[in-house]
DNA sequence: TTGTAGGCGTTATCAG
DNA sequence: CTGATAACGCCTACAA
């Protein structure tokens, strides 16, 4: 009575079962290889006392966590949420847990945090994309930590990677632009240094314009962070050009929307008078109005199949097995034919 | 050549520095205690051999993983995604890491993650909310892990929150809601079981209305997961109601974004028809059509109070100071006076 | 200022 | 099937 308490450590739950620490530590991990009686007298004792199994000490004993980590670009908004949920419960299923940090799009904070989760011991790493600084992959292969690519699908690349082609979803996207006879085509991408998922997407545009017989000329770019605001700053300048686009393509759904509000304020009606497309189909997609056209990426297989493929590296399954995950156009009202130049 | 190195150790650096493994370990946790060429020494073969401390052996060791853990309900929108964000941005300034789960609003699962936290040394817990089994409360009593709760503010509770009070803050817009002339009033809940927050905030709303003179019969509520569809489907069901509600205030941002499509797709006009309040004030908030009158919830100054003062409780610096952050109401076009019942 | 040595809580190997 | 016992990598008195 009164005794403060600390944690209960595995030889604790020993001596009140009265085995050896081994039998504990069987029973906990290899149930099987114990006998049921002892079984169920450890059992009790771990209960009794609430034992929780030291992590760090497991992990160092056992050279392994049944962790994951996952570096996203951000949490601020929808864009990897969904994919990273359908991550997370596959790694559930599989015994797997789930450690997240954002960066921010900082290569340098995505660089301490890939150090800070193989130094906690993560089994294996979800990154985003390919574009980094060599030297991470170097320091991962180091300390032999399996890593898949996800968002991204590049499969001559250094990495294995889970995901879509940018560059052909955004292409199929412009094509679509173009079929609904727009000449004039501007696009606000997300920053491109250090992103190849954007840069991929302004190259998809390129390559239907391109194919299409279309020059240079035809395209006005500009390059923003995914943040709504910017979105519809970069809206606002391409609306003050002459002539004036008839169509913004939009690197993501986040900076769509930002344009969507800043017609709205501007009293640009679309698709009347400009049409807009976005990319991702997050749920903010079908729920602003014009709802709108863009890429549907199916993220929740993406996260699916992403948690296979990284556990089966983990476990030496699999040498990293690239897969590619199919996008479609998603047609809504936010694109229409550009208005007649009467 | 050819060798295969894996990761370097404290006793990798130290003898490629020549000195002991405690040099190299005051190196890396109090530099100033060694002399300035000696240090030089260390850092640059930690340097050349690109060694990373291992962080279980560290924590073991050191009883202290400068990692706090959140365990947050979900990350698939964006209502806890900027209080985080800044919760986390504050943690770094600090030197701590933020660790993050979802727990899904299931509570066995927040139960398990919160295991698995303090198993992984956290040194402190964020967790959303109040209501909770008080065997977790023991459970981190007996592992001695302060835990601050955060989206809520009930100073008489049991743990220290920082948060704001989510009755009052429904009851004001609610007080709006009347003064703008409702008197047939339905509210989208989320779920209350296990959500003081949901609870109150169908409080606040029983409150105001209450004050108001209006009795239990003015009140139509629906409970529903926090998931936009859900929010349309509620919506639906209260436009069946004869006579119909003429306004409908949601449990959250997210909620009533779902209702906002629902009344599109109905063909019934918001404000003119029927109202809509949200929760929260979240971006989407003000990107919806019609924009959303709301509670705005200052999330980035929440975030941040709570770290600072977590880290206080971590350190022994504070015994847990609760602190209430203040809301109000954001005023916007989805709020109008009810229709003419002429 | 620096080195020595013990211990943190588990797992895994190897006997018994 | 179960029990000793040696790692695992680092921190921290304590000693020099």
């Amino acid at each position: 009575m009164g005794k403060t308490r600390s944690a209960p450590t595995l030889t604790d739950v020993a001596r009140e079962a009265g085995v050896s620490t081994a039998t504990v530590s069987r029973c906990l991990n290899t149930p099987e290889r114990v006998i049921e009686s002892t079984r169920q007298r450890v059992l009790q004792a771990v209960e009794s006392l609430g034992y929780t199994p030291n992590f760090a000490a497991r992990v160092m004993a056992a050279k392994r966590s049944f962790t994951i980590g996952a570096i996203i670009p951000t949490m601020d908004n929808a864009i990897f949420a969904r994919g990273l949920q359908a991550f997370q419960d596959e790694l559930r299923e599989r015994g797997y847990t789930l450690l997240v940090s954002s960066s921010a799009y900082d290569p340098e904070a995505e660089r301490e945090q890939i150090r800070t989760l193989v130094a906690r011991g993560a089994d294996g790493l979800l990154l985003i994309g390919h574009a980094r600084d060599p030297e991470i992959y170097e320091y991962l292969d180091r300390h032999q930590v399996p890593s898949l690519v996800a968002w991204s699908y590049v499969p001559e690349a250094r990495r294995p990677s889970v995901g879509f082609s940018n560059a052909c979803a955004m292409r199929a996207l412009a094509e679509s632009v173009l079929a609904a006879g727009h000449r004039r085509i501007a696009m606000i991408s997300g920053l491109t240094e250090g992103n190849d998922r954007a840069l991929s997407r302004v190259e998809g545009v390129r390559q239907a314009l391109q194919a299409a017989g279309l020059g240079e000329g035809a395209l006005t770019l500009i390059e923003t962070p995914y943040e709504i605001d910017k979105g519809a700053e970069a809206f606002r300048q391409l609306m003050a050009l002459e002539p004036r686009p008839t169509v913004v393509m939009c690197g993501n759904d986040v900076l769509a929307a930002g344009a969507l509000r800043e017609a709205k304020g501007m009293g640009i009606a679309v698709p009347e008078q400009v049409s807009v497309t976005g990319f991702d189909d997050i749920e903010l997609a079908a729920i602003v109005s014009p709802a709108l056209t863009t890429v549907h990426v199916p993220h929740r297989e993406m996260g699916r199949k992403a948690a296979r493929e990284l556990v089966a590296m983990v476990e030496g399954t699999s040498a990293g097995q690239p897969e590619c995950i199919s996008t479609h156009v998603v047609t809504r009202q936010s694109l229409a034919a550009p208005p007649d130049p009467s």
